[in-house]
DNA sequence: ACATGTGAAGTTATTCACAGCC
DNA sequence: GGCTGTGAATAACTTCACATGT
């Protein structure tokens, strides 16, 4: 387990799928899977299947292919932070509520624990077991949970000024779903999801590359 | 305006985001941009912003820069399809309600006009202006208003069906939010949009490549 | 035979660097 | 000077192909 050689976002994201779809076998008490019917599950291919593998040191056996739990096991041990990762949520309007109920009971190691919004309406109500505080508490509540990961649902024009709350409280990694680019320098890891450009580009290529003979 | 050169999924993400930061501008009244003032916007560089606008070929003069309201135009004139695009949801829990209310009133030429879903107690109501359909209606309503974009916010267990239902109705498009990849073959462009995934990410990259001064 | 693991090759994406222009 | 537009160089990612093991 080290960290000598970086891993690159991709394969992250591509474990984080695998890990998934093990959890599914696993329900349907399969024991082996070989690296082409992983790529088959996640939409890749073998060879990036084997090299993501390889990426975080993990062998199966050339009689067997790989063992489901074990890999599963494997890529847990790599990507978890032992301590579990805990969340505050910034914006409980319909996304943040629905994001928070996504995430509800899901997965214990990774789960949202504080919610902040500056409506008065909604601080002081729980959504799916997720207290609704201040924003003006942003500092006090994530540093008392220990809370290293933030996401942000708040209208564009905010989303700066938060992640910027978040990054001072101590938080180092971002989820914003925002259509603005933060501007946080090395302080802070951010994965953006923009809808809007997503929409688009459904909408470009779902109706123009259309039916290239294949 | 030709087709013969293929433009990149990436490319085309950051035009839709090049326009929207565009909107903004023309909002404050601004009428030139340069590369490098673009590439703070986007978070990108000075040279990935001249490359895309290269790619549609559009051109700004080294004396001025780029004209804001002129390379919207000439994006939107490349991206969007003339007659608009329609697109329908199918599964209005939590999340899909939380994306009609998103898109709803953002922009007429790509709008959500139709809903579905199997629960009896949500088919016949209207959501931020957008009827619920029972999923049995799916190729009627499609058909009927020469839909061709489908957005998926179901459960896992039924996106491939559901996926197969938009595609046979002739959708050839669709944001996939389920945690399922979608076989569909080359019948129809899909973006996948996996919050699981995208958590996980932020929690391994903003837990572990902390600091490196840079 | 069919699997993994992996160097090598290929492909795609980004950045550099500079010619040309105002 | 600072800008754009773009060939050339670089870096990142993916696939190929095959040695190796069982």
């Amino acid at each position: 387990l080290r960290f000598e050689e970086l891993i690159s976002e991709k394969t992250i994201g591509r474990l984080s799928l695998y890990r998934r779809l093990l959890a599914g076998l696993m329900a349907d008490n399969h024991q082996n899977i070989c690296s082409h019917e992983l790529a088959a599950l996640s939409g890749g291919t073998a060879s990036q299947v084997r090299r993501d593998l390889m990426a975080i040191g993990y062998s199966g056996s050339p009689a067997k292919g790989y063992q489901v739990a074990d890999m599963a096991e494997s890529i847990g041990r790599f990507m978890d932070n032992p301590d579990g990762s805990r969340a505050a949520i910034v914006g409980m309007g319909n996304l943040g509520r629905a994001i928070v109920k996504y995430f509800s009971g899901r997965n214990p190691k990774l789960s949202i624990v504080a919610a902040f919004d500056n409506d008065p309406n909604k601080i002081g109500r729980t959504v799916h077991g997720c207290f609704c505080h201040d924003i003006a508490e942003i500092a006090q509540v994530v540093a008392g949970l220990s809370i290293r990961l933030g996401v942000i649902t708040v209208p564009a024009e905010a989303a700066q000024d938060i992640a910027r709350l978040l990054v001072n409280a101590g938080i180092t990694g971002i989820l914003n779903f925002a259509p603005t680019h933060l501007h946080l320098g090395e302080d802070a890891y951010v994965e953006d999801i923009d809808l809007t450009m997503s929409m688009e580009k459904v909408a470009y290529f779902g109706q123009m590359g259309d039916s290239p003979d294949g």
